[in-house]
DNA sequence: TCAGTGTATAAGTATATGCTTATATTTGCA
DNA sequence: TGCAAATATAAGCATATACTTATACACTGA
């Protein structure tokens, strides 16, 4: 129950990215920790370049950051950016995307490089 | 703290609405009671039809109200929609727009007609 | 019934968005 | 060193979006 108050622009500039199904998605996976690319290609079914696209605007935004570990490139929540208490709380409220990611595991699909 | 479990798509559908800060302005001055269509065109220094068109937008959603009451049409946040509570939260988070209602009333501008 | 005020809609337009395909970049490994 | 895998970027294109101006509609009061 934060009261960090932002501003209205901020706001609005999250709710926009966040305003489509697929980054919704993803912000969704990442909930549960952080994951790689090629699971978000194999979980939403979209191409690489436009998940990649996706990444890339959530990412210029401070929604999400980025990790490389070897050859696979690590996504997950940022969650000391301003706006992370008002995502938090849309996260709350949306279905859970956790099956996606056990589905994804239990297709041996689950990128684990520790 | 509602548990609300919308569906990722309307949550989607909604945010895209809230992503955009003239809508997001205005919702943020329901927020305090309901407003009529002029009263926001003297806020957001925006055209009328410009006005028309985004209230269009959240009233077909079902995120606001409208409520004619002579020849004005005043619009109120619809508290019943599914996804009411994620507005609600997104509310609390952003800066009050009271002031900007204020202003318009000690311009001798606001609307009331009980 | 008609003029004035408030609001909605229609049509046009410039820009933004999200995909596609093609290609570049980075890393791991034989 | 060279090829394959993972990811990013570029360019092109179709659709969506948010404004504009013009006009239609609804209600009030003389």
């Amino acid at each position: 129950m934060e009261k960090t108050i932002i501003t209205l622009e901020e706001a609005a500039k999250t709710l926009k990215l966040l305003g489509d199904k697929t980054r919704l998605t993803i912000v969704g996976l990442l909930k549960d920790g952080e994951c790689c690319v090629c699971e978000f290609v194999d979980v939403l079914e979209m191409s690489q370049p436009s998940v990649s696209q996706h990444l890339r605007k959530l990412r210029d935004a401070g929604l999400v950051k980025e990790k490389r570990k070897g050859q696979w490139v690590f996504y997950s929540l940022n969650t000391s950016h301003e706006t992370y208490p008002i995502m938090e709380e849309i996260l709350n409220q949306i279905p859970d995307q956790k099956e996606k990611l056990i589905a994804l595991d239990k297709a041996g699909k689950r990128i684990q490089c520790d």
